[in-house]
DNA sequence: TGTACATCAGTGAACGCGCGTTCACTGATGTAC
DNA sequence: TGTACATCAGTGAACGCGCGTTCACTGATGTAC
């Protein structure tokens, strides 16, 4: 009687098509980029014809908007893993790189170039909630900086975080730790994003190393 | 008699009309990214037929990597006049901020997510090494960190550049200088593509102040 | 267990679109004597 | 300065392509009695 997770057959066949159809648009996607998707090619791999698509997704941006959403689901449940394993900040900064690595086009699609117009669709904000919230949590959880050297004044910009705190809702990390996370992210996601697109090819050091040396920083006190 | 620099009336007009077509082209990549960018379109813009452009273009593919390059010299060039003006490490780094913030499709373009395909032009891996001179001479120029503190050991990564550093050339940088710029390089990167990327909507605080905390720890001894 | 009906997956044809690109041609602009 | 010729910009028609999407239809799968 449920209409949430109804299992007849039909219905089971259904779900399994719609996810065949979502793995050849990621290898379409990791072949040609996301602009290169179109629903007939896929259908074509998959000895279909175009229209029968369209029994499964109402169209092209639906089938565009369901990968996003996997993409952010699939981060957050890789973090949230890590993170109920016991893993630090250190961790689920690796977990993070592991997951990028893993599939360098859908790590883009969250956080690479954004389409000037396209909207993301108001669910995927609290998937990406999920996912900072994750990472806040970690570093909130990190042992506090330093007994605090007096007078040493605290950093301009941990100022104005504490004044501009609101987007952390209720969180009950500090200042320190919404500076922290966002350091966290910013700096990983640069050492990532340039090294997914392929920017340090021809330089000879190896990426991971300056990976684990930009993570060391963000676990100093006071990184 | 010089083949290069030929100034005839006509030479004169195919080069103001090609600029034409890229001042349209930047203008259609910045409202609808740059895999919407069409010759059609462009031509019919500029009250052409569509054809009439193939005598100035071999091809959309050859508009595209032209604008590939116009990108990474207008950059090169921003930070060679700011190095030119005695901008510090600090100096560029706004300079740069202030490019990308200019064009932020155009920082895409040249910084954002890559089609798997496409496959740059040598001649703009010369153009990239411009910009990372500039920025290493930069990182060369700075007080050499505290007089080393006998038994504090260098970072790891600072040792793996000192046995990895081909990529830098004959440039007379430290180990430690070619570490700091390349987390000059990926911090401030992480920063800017986030921002302009639109990531930070709706969290309160000022990205400006965000870049200018990152750059703060990157002038810092030992960063 | 068997028949009658409803549901739904998938097809093929079709529409309209915009794309990149080629080609033969017209008409204007510049050049040489 | 004037005429004859060459150069080149731009046009319009055309080709082939793949796209997203709609629609009427067939045939198989499930459901109800």
């Amino acid at each position: 009687m449920a209409k949430t997770g109804a299992d007849t057959p039909r219905e089971r066949y259904r779900a399994q098509l719609r996810e065949e159809v979502k793995r050849h648009a990621w290898e379409q996607i990791a072949t040609a980029g996301a602009s290169a998707l179109s629903l007939n090619a896929i259908a074509k791999r998959m000895g279909l014809s175009g229209p029968a698509l369209y029994r499964y997704f109402a169209g092209r941006d639906e089938l565009i908007t369901e990968l996003v959403r996997d993409a952010y689901r699939s981060l957050a449940d890789t973090l949230a893993a890590a993170a109920a394993d016991g893993a630090g900040l250190a961790g689920l900064a690796r977990a993070l790189r592991g997951w990028a690595l893993a599939d360098p086009q859908r790590y883009f699609l969250v956080y690479g170039t954004p389409v000037p117009g396209y909207r993301a669709p108001e669910d995927t904000v609290a998937l990406a909630d999920r996912i900072m919230r994750t990472l806040l949590d970690a570093c909130a959880a990190l042992p506090p900086d330093a007994p605090e050297t007096p007078g040493a004044p605290e950093a301009p910009f941990t100022a104005h975080l504490a004044a501009h705190r609101d987007w952390a809702g209720d969180h009950p990390a500090t200042p320190a730790a919404l500076h922290r996370f966002l350091a966290f992210w910013t700096r990983l996601h640069g050492v990532l994003s340039l090294e997914l697109a392929g920017h340090f090819t021809g330089m000879a050091f190896h990426p991971d190393l300056l990976f684990e040396a930009e993570l060391d920083g963000l676990l100093a006190p006071g990184f």
